[in-house]
DNA sequence: CCTTTCCTGGAGCGCCTGCTCTACTATTGC
DNA sequence: GCAATAGTAGAGCAGGCGCTCCAGGAAAGG
């Protein structure tokens, strides 16, 4: 007999999961050939498809190895005591990766294999219900504590997610810079949260830092 | 000898175009075959190539064709004597398709494309900094009236532009409002612009209508 | 009428695709 | 050391791709 080995077997697949990410970045998912990741990978057709079952498996499993990261993060968010606490811990949680070059590319490819492939827009559907259940519960309880949000709970938790998710997309532009960005979408969270973000002290207007919410 | 009608050849052309727009919507550009959008628009290939010189080509003019609309609409919205007028076209004009079906696949189809193929981001970078720059001069014309923005002029166009477009993303989800997404879009653009809409008024908090910005 | 050009469908070409299959080596338990 | 199985490379296959090319119909000018 001989037995599989889990922990290389792990490192292996992570490593063609990196290759593959790069390509599918770049080239989207079907303008990346299995021989390309291959190439990528430094491996042979054969060793691909022994990790993985179909190209489009090797897409989903990127996206996949994911969800119970988040999943941690949004039970942390709602066991907070203050819910603005948990909003903030769980935005700063799903901005993590938005310096990383590659997120642009896997970004839109991912926005359009939503679009057209069933299973894996289920796939994120999980993770994008997860999250928003986690937001929503957190301006619920903010409404609750006479908060005066411009939506519904609902619906501001629906926002600062749109927010989140066009923020990877525009990681993307020319002069992008994470760290501005961070700072404003966290003041637009701040005002969609009924924060005191809407008293604009004077000479904020030209300075790209200055947050006071925390 | 025989002369072109011109007439004809645009009807035709957009014939093959709406087909096209649809295909292109539901599987992406790599995705549709240049078979069937042949299918789709009921000629054959030697027709589709001669009306357009590559599959690519087809896709671009699916764009291209709006440019001009929307240079009108800068145009239109910069003459306005209040900027908050002008912005408010502006914004009304680029969400004038957000309730068309296709909408959700070509925006994804058109991200997609836009970080692979650098003709067509070429293309869409002159769309969008039209618009910016439409955007910014409106918006620096209310800084310079003393409205207090948020954020720089500049700024707060591109985070005007970034709703937008997020909102053309969005408007593939299961229980997607093109009219309650409008109404929340022109509030937050309020909050951007310096307006009053931060000072929301008891009973907002569940009402889709009710935004006094004009 | 004839000529010229536009317009059209579809056969077909060369190429690339995702994936399978086979032959082989490396590593494990006994 | 032996058997069993995990792991690996790459040739090869069937099918689909974008696009070309050609033969002929349709329509305009003279």
């Amino acid at each position: 007999m001989r037995t599989v080995n889990p922990e290389e077997h792990a490192r292996k697949r992570a490593h063609i999961l990196a290759a593959a990410a790069g390509e599918f970045a770049a080239y989207g998912v079907d303008g990346t050939s299995t021989a390309r990741i291959c190439r990528a990978a430094g491996i042979g057709s054969g060793t691909l498809f022994h990790y993985f079952a179909t190209k489009r498996d090797i897409f989903h499993a990127l996206f996949r190895d994911d969800l119970p990261r988040n999943a941690e993060a949004c039970a942390r968010a709602i066991a907070r005591d203050r819910p603005e606490d948990g909003i903030r811990l769980l935005v700063d949680h799903l901005l993590t990766d938005l310096a990383d070059p590659l997120v642009p590319g896997l970004a839109a490819a991912a926005v359009f294999q939503v679009n057209r492939d069933e299973e894996f827009a289920r796939l994120i559907m999980a993770d994008t219900a997860q999250v928003r259940s986690a937001l929503e519960t957190l301006t619920t309880r903010l409404a609750a504590a006479g908060r005066p949000l411009p939506f519904p709970p609902g619906r501001v938790a629906a926002w600062i997610q749109g927010l989140l998710d066009a923020a990877y997309l525009s990681a993307g532009e020319p002069d992008f810079d994470p760290a501005t960005h961070t700072a404003e979408l966290r003041r637009l969270v701040g005002w969609l949260t009924g924060g005191d973000a809407s008293a604009t002290p004077p000479g904020t207007r030209t300075s790209p830092q200055g947050d006071p919410t925390r």
